[in-house]
DNA sequence: CGCGATTTGTGCACGCCTTCACAAGCGCCT
DNA sequence: AGGCGCTTGTGAAGGCGTGCACAAATCGCG
C-alpha cells in the first residue's frame, strides 16, 4: 500500500489516488483516537498498544486494531503504534492537514458560544465568517470577528473558499439558512436547530440536538428508577466494573 | 457514541412488563418522533400515519413503525395513530411527565449558552442550579440562577434530587466534576468536555463532543474531494431524507 | 351487511458491526 | 543464532439493526 509522508507537504493528490473506504462507525471513532493519541504525545510516549490507546479512548482494543487496519498496517508487532505517525495518518484521512474555514450562523445564545468555543480553532478549524438576519446583531464583533449580514453570505462564502457551515438558529429558520448555505457552495452542515432539514444528496449533515441528548438520559433514569420498585428488586449490584484509568 | 452498556438479558423471569426492553436505537429516535409529533399537534392533526410521521421525523416509515410497535399497539390499521395519544405514551415512556431538575457544571464560554438554551426548558427540563469552581463566576446572576460554588453541589443536589448533571467545564477537571457529580447521587451525565470518564457502572453518561461532529464533516469533505479528482466517482453512501412540506 | 381501500404490525433475509481467538511477525535476551 | 514473549492484524462467529413484503385489521361506502 501507499503511505504518506508526515511532514510540511501534506498528502495532496499527487500520490494517493485511492481513498480508503472505511466503515461510517469507524470514521466517528477516529477523532476520538486522535485526542487521545494528542494527549499522549504530549506525555512524551512514542509508542502505544493497541491495549494502551484503547483504554485511553474508551474502546475494546480489536476494535482499535480493527479501526486502524483499515487504514493500513500502521503498528509494529510486538512494539505497538508509533504515536506521531498514527496522528500524522488520522489527521491526513480526516482532512485535518487543511485547516478547513468555517461559517457560522445564528450569533443568538448557542452560537455566540461556539463563535468563541476555543475546541474549534484547536483542532484544525478555523472559524472565518459569522453570519446573522438580525439587524441588530450584525456589526457586532465576537471574538475578533465581525458579524455580517445572511445576506452576505454567497458572496464570503466563495471569497473564503467555505465549505463547512454551522447552523445555530432557531428551528423555525434553520431550513432556509441551509437552502442559503447549498447555493453559497457549501457541502457541509453541522446544524444545532431540533428538526429535519432537506438537502441535495451531495451534502452531508451531521445534527446536534442537546434537547434530545438529555431526554434519551432521562428514559434510561426513567428505567433505573422503575429496576430498583420492582418487587424483590435487586439494585443490579452484581455488574462488572470495568473504569479506565485515567 | 457512549461507553455505556445496557442489559444484555436481565433475567426478570417475573414478566412484570412495567418495561418494555427497547432497543437503543430505537430509543435514540424516540425523541425525534416527539418532536415531530408536537409539530404536527400544533397544526391541528388527530392522528398521522406512519408514512407522514416517518416523513416528518426523517426515517423511513418501516422503521418507525417496528420502532412504536416495541412501545405497544398504539395504532389504529386503515386510520394512523393518535396524535395525542402517541405523544403522551412516547413522554411517558422517556420519563418526560417528571418535569426533571438537571445541574449544570461550568458556566464558561458554553455553559453560559446552556443556561440560557431555550430547549431544555420547552422540553421538559428545569435547569435548577448552576456551578463553577471560579470564584469571580461564583453569585453571578443567569437567566434567573446564581452561579453557587462547586463546594455547594453535594448539598443543592441532594435537596433538589437532582438527577442529572450537565458538565460544560475544561477538559482538564471534567473527571473531577463527574467523580463529584456521582458523589452527590447524579445518575446521568451529559458531558460536553473532550475525553473519557470513568463513572460507575450504574451511572449513565452521554458525550458531545462538538470538534468531533466537525471532524466527521472533515473527513466527508475530504472523501468528496477526492472522488471528484478521480474519473468515475461514485457517489457513497449519503443519507438524506425529504422533510415534511410545509 | 359485505366489500374494497387503507394502514398497521411483523416474519424474514440481508448487511454492518462487534467480539473472540489465534496465527504471523517483531524485538530482545541468552 | 535461536528461542521466547509480546503485540498486531485478521478470519470467523454472533448479534443487532434495517428494510422488504405481506397478512391482519379497521373504516367507509354502497
Amino acid at each position: 500500500m501507499s503511505q504518506q509522508r508526515h511532514g510540511s507537504t501534506p498528502g495532496d493528490a499527487g500520490g494517493v489516488p485511492a481513498f480508503p473506504e472505511l466503515p461510517e462507525a469507524t470514521i466517528a471513532r477516529l477523532p476520538e483516537y486522535l485526542r487521545a493519541l494528542h494527549h499522549l504525545a504530549e506525555t512524551g510516549a512514542e509508542t502505544v498498544s493497541s491495549e494502551g490507546l484503547a483504554a485511553a479512548a474508551g474502546v475494546n482494543s480489536a476494535k482499535l486494531r480493527k479501526d486502524l487496519s483499515h487504514l493500513g498496517s500502521y503498528g509494529t508487532r510486538g512494539v505497538g503504534y508509533d504515536v506521531s505517525l498514527l496522528v500524522d495518518q488520522i489527521e491526513y484521512i480526516l482532512g485535518l492537514d487543511k485547516n478547513r474555514a468555517v461559517c457560522l450562523v445564528g450569533v443568538g445564545n448557542l452560537g455566540h458560544a461556539l463563535a468563541g468555543y476555543a475546541g474549534f480553532a484547536s483542532r484544525g478549524f478555523r472559524v472565518v465568517a459569522l453570519f446573522d438576519a438580525d439587524p441588530n446583531k450584525v456589526g457586532e464583533r465576537i471574538n475578533g470577528l465581525t458579524v455580517q449580514h445572511i445576506d452576505e453570505l454567497a458572496r464570503i462564502a466563495a471569497e473564503e473558499s467555505i465549505a463547512i457551515g454551522v447552523i445555530a438558529t432557531p428551528p423555525g429558520t434553520a431550513q432556509a439558512v441551509a437552502d442559503a448555505l447549498v447555493a453559497a457552495g457549501v457541502t457541509s452542515i453541522l446544524n444545532f436547530a431540533p428538526g429535519v432539514l432537506a438537502v441535495p444528496p451531495n451534502v452531508d449533515v451531521r445534527k446536534v440536538d442537546l434537547a434530545i441528548e438529555l431526554q434519551i438520559l432521562s428514559f434510561h433514569e426513567h428505567r433505573k428508577a422503575s429496576l430498583t420498585a420492582l418487587p424483590g428488586g435487586r439494585t443490579a449490584k452484581a455488574d462488572n466494573q470495568e473504569a479506565v484509568g485515567s
